[in-house]
DNA sequence: CCTGGCACTCAGTAGACTTGAGTGCCAGGA
DNA sequence: TCCTGGCACTCAAGTCTACTGAGTGCCAGG
């Protein structure tokens, strides 16, 4: 029986002082309602790694346990549920394992048929990694402030409006599109477009720019409603792509149908939830357990974030959202894997990295 | 009592010989279940419009009814539930009634607010009709087989790798990335961009192209390769936008979770959604009630679904998705009214309609 | 042909009882 | 001091029974 260790800890409280029994039940009651749902009794788990005791000593430690705040009994006469709190000392204790073999393939298999534009790719990632982990999944695309200018465009659609077409480095299209006061000629929609794509190249969405008059009225004044355009775009006003996966899955995962629909209903809007997940993330965790986030409606929810990097740069976000009884060793183990071979994958996509299928990680 | 001549019907199957009675009873039993989601007894009944006899002779018009598949009973001594036939009659007499007044309201405020690009119009018309009818929503983007081709550009991203950028008449823009074998120099970029859009521009996607040589191999291979690139949108590969909204109302519209679990599975899946709303369309039905569809996870479901029209030109699909116990006057009332806002506000986004504020139909 | 009356059906509710998984506590032993 | 087996206790959930009442089908009389 190996004296584990705790691994480097998520959370920055106190650290909680459990003799190495106590952890030992409490670790075997979370892994055990995880995997039945059901209220773990003391006889359940007599003979788990670590206890090796009478179920009447088991009795008294939960009920230590419970007083500390990391179990809870529904009622006098039933078994013990993980508190949140219980959740969170099983999350800090859990090294990081490996992801199943079964897994492992999938995802091998996955990011070696995937093929698209990047918002195909992260759509379907996020049902993939819904798949794999038997919960909802959300994957946020890259935000664009801190990505260069590629291409700047005038695109004449109707006698009086104008779409204004920003390429990336990333690859990614933005568009805004623009009402005229008056009709404009072909000629100047092709100076400005040109003088724009000029100025702005290389520059970034949120750096101030300034772009130097050509002298045409007509060409500056155009120039000047695309600069507000691109403007607007980079003001954050558009929200970053979100790709909300599996939501059908927590159907099954809570009881009550009140709690289903308003989860359903938070994850509809998707931009509360990557407001989340930022936040979940500027705190330093990885994984937010029920009411650990702050966040209400999805007081029932537990969250295991990664952010996705690419060079160095922050290029999106990928996560889990169950109930707090989830997979946590799985859904640790995807995150990690998808989110790895998702940068990678987005990587080659820019053209920035080799084109080597032999994966690391999986 | 107005002896009311049934309108146009929907489906064109045999017209059902009910006599007045028998016709008013069953209405008054599906707007009752619709309204109370219990079954319908025959003292329930006996003052609505057009009824007016006892509930014996109730009773035995209800055995009728049931015999001739409008009605069911959950059991013996229950009162009787409508059968998809049963909707079916209700939903084709059903005058097309306006909206009613709050919403009218509200549909009103929301075009009148809304603004953007068409994705983000597109997304939030999906979850305001299914605000205003309480159930999920469907709005499908125009396909963009038809629209003319108003700009091609090539963008470098990276040494290897080009953007094709496709500009649409009605302002879509469609790219797809393509990987190059060997470098390729700028001033040969932007030849092969210029050929491209000097020669796709004004064609639809699909209508077969031929561009002529530049003579210029380099170009030429860079040509080659964007035509490809531009012949794979046309393909259908790509599938039309889809906006789903509001199906977390799904989670109380079932009592059954399996139920609930499987029709919001199928939602997610919005490729087979939207098939199936473009099947009930070229049946050339509005409504499709439960079984009708033929598609038998949403056999509980009832959609209701409307083309949208831009300039006779077909712009996409709305549509509400519910149980088939759902308020079909109102459902009916909303795709009508939001349809045609949706057209009117795509017309004048594709700035080919004046921009008049007052609404008819409203 | 409609109606009031009547016997019948049966889901749902309520109460009584049983079961059994689980607990807390304690006295005795290592 | 700590563990253990034993024991009394609790209580959700299941089972059984009885009752209620909403609803039906049928029929004889107006």
């Amino acid at each position: 029986m190996p004296t584990t260790t705790p691994p480097a800890r998520d959370d920055l409280g106190p650290e909680p002082v459990l003799d190495e029994r106590k952890a030992a039940i409490l670790q075997a009651v979370v892994a055990e309602y995880i995997e039945t749902a059901v209220p773990v009794g003391s006889a359940h788990i007599t003979h788990a790694p670590g206890v090796e005791v009478s179920s009447a000593t088991i009795r008294s430690e939960m009920a230590a346990l419970e007083r500390e705040g990391y179990l809870a009994q529904p009622h006098t006469s039933a078994g013990r549920i993980p508190t949140d709190q219980g959740y969170r000392f099983f999350v800090d204790r859990l090294a990081p394992g490996p992801l199943g073999a079964p897994e492992r393939l999938e995802v091998r298999q996955f990011f070696g048929d995937v093929h698209g534009e990047v918002e195909d790719l992260l759509g379907r990632t996020s049902r993939f990694l819904a798949g794999i982990t038997d919960s909802a999944a959300v994957v946020v695309g890259p935000n664009h402030e801190s990505a260069a200018i590629r291409s700047v465009q005038l695109v004449g659609l109707a006698p009086r409006v104008v779409l204004v077409l920003v390429v990336l480095a990333d690859g990614a299209v933005e568009k805004r599109t623009v009402e005229l006061t008056e009709d404009v000629e072909e000629g100047v929609l092709a100076s400005a477009s040109a003088h724009l794509g000029g100025s702005l190249q290389g520059r970034t969405l949120t750096s101030g720019w300034a772009v130097p008059p050509t002298g045409i009225p007509e060409v500056d004044g155009l120039v000047r409603l695309g600069v507000e355009a691109v403007e607007s775009l980079g003001s954050g006003a558009e929200p970053e792509h979100v790709f909300v996966g599996g939501s059908s899955r927590m159907a099954a995962a809570f009881d009550a149908v009140e709690t289903v629909r308003s989860v359903l209903s938070i994850l509809e809007q998707q931009l509360v939830v990557v407001e989340l997940i930022e936040d979940i993330l500027d705190r330093g965790l990885s994984v937010a357990i029920g009411a650990e986030h702050g966040f209400e409606p999805l007081a029932a929810c537990a969250l295991v974030v990664a952010p996705v990097f690419v060079e160095g740069e922050s290029a999106g976000t990928i996560g889990v959202v169950g109930p707090t009884r989830m997979n946590y060793p799985r859904a640790l183990a995807a995150v990690r894997v998808v989110g790895e071979q998702l940068s990678r994958r987005l990587a080659r996509a820019q053209g920035s990295e080799p084109d080597d299928e032999a994966g690391d990680g999986v």
